[in-house]
DNA sequence: CCTATCCAATACAAAGATGTATCCGATACA
DNA sequence: TGTATCGGATACATCTTTGTATTGGATAGG
């Protein structure tokens, strides 16, 4: 096949236009027509990339997962201006932040998770983007393990990141709702404090 | 007006069977036809008593809350057996238990968190029905607060409070995942005692 | 520059969903 | 029991959304 350039770029602003229609109006409010109009096409484009609204949405969550999951794991990873021993405080303030960042990846990450609720066949792509984002917080906490001081409840390092990622569940909840990102971090940094230091 | 019988049952026909239609289908993918149909009426009966969608969904969803809300606060404060120093792990097992009863009734609360979401005047409803929650939890763990110890980053018994909803929060999301109750009750059993118990 | 192929636009058909106007059986009240 | 009103069913008109078949301009390879 003479496949191509044009066909690319197109694919890529239908997906761009679909996360900002499904962040606005949710998943199942979109309608076809609204992403072509937002990516300033008709729905010849649509249809001569994707088959059904479904495949553009695994398509699109699939895309901002892998790369929310790669810059996870980079920030927690890689210390930027690496200080031999950073101190838990840091970890945390940093995970927190890094965690948080787009209110509308939320919205449409939460849309997802509500399909994944009702298909379970859909749930496993998810369960392993969950499963990404733990191992990176593990070993991130494997780091830093000499100053942990896990409360009870807590066992061990996975435990304690399944608790992370429960504290970030928990707090999204609420971002979604008052949309105040700045209290949203600060509360997400003490719940981790409260779950990772004794 | 000479108003009915017939009617007060039909229309909570009707909130039955909507309930059932938005857990399995979700909000967005609901039709007025699938709610009737779901109740055994046609479409007469749904416009006689509401006139949108919508307005079936805000009444669904204040309903349930307010009988949630009952529950809850009713489980929490009136201990049956009333020892008279409940155990912390007693109060915080009780609680767990309580909190996660209904995967479905969760399926509906997040279809609605969402909606809320991106329709801020409606968001102030689902954050009434929060603080209904949290006012119960506090006044239960006031009941126990000498044997609190809270850990840093948990101040005092409202953010004590605060970081018990935010938990559920977050247990809520893996059991919409993987449904597994049982799994859910005792990881919230767990976060709570981290997050509660020094 | 030419041309074969590709790709998005357009037009059209069909299905889906909504809302309203009307009808008739049910029900409360005398 | 009679009757006025109520409430849900039915039928219809309309709007929305989808999917497909076709067209003509764009584009890459020769």
């Amino acid at each position: 096949m003479r496949v191509t350039k044009r066909r690319a770029e197109t694919r890529g602003r239908l997906l761009e236009a679909a996360f900002r229609v499904f962040a606005a109006k949710g998943y199942g409010q979109a309608r076809i027509d609204d992403v072509c109009a937002e990516a300033g096409y008709t729905r010849g484009a649509f249809y001569s990339n994707f088959a059904t609204l479904d495949e553009l949405f695994f398509a699109l969550y699939d895309e901002r997962a892998a790369i929310i999951a790669a810059q996870v794991a980079d920030a927690l990873t890689a210390d930027g201006s690496a200080p031999i021993e950073p101190s838990i405080h840091a970890v945390i303030a940093r995970t927190a932040a890094t965690l948080l960042l787009d209110r509308d990846w939320l919205l449409v990450k939460t849309d997802f998770l509500l399909y994944a609720a009702r298909h379970p066949e859909v749930a496993t792509r998810l369960a392993e983007h969950r499963t990404q984002l733990r191992t990176a917080i593990e070993s991130r906490l494997r780091g830093v393990q000499g100053r942990l001081a896990l409360p009870p409840g807590v066992a061990d390092v996975p435990a304690a990141a399944h608790a992370v990622v429960a504290a970030y569940d928990g707090v999204t909840v609420q971002l979604l709702l008052d949309g105040d990102m700045p209290a949203a971090r600060t509360w997400l940094t003490q719940l981790l404090i409260a779950l990772l230091v004794r």
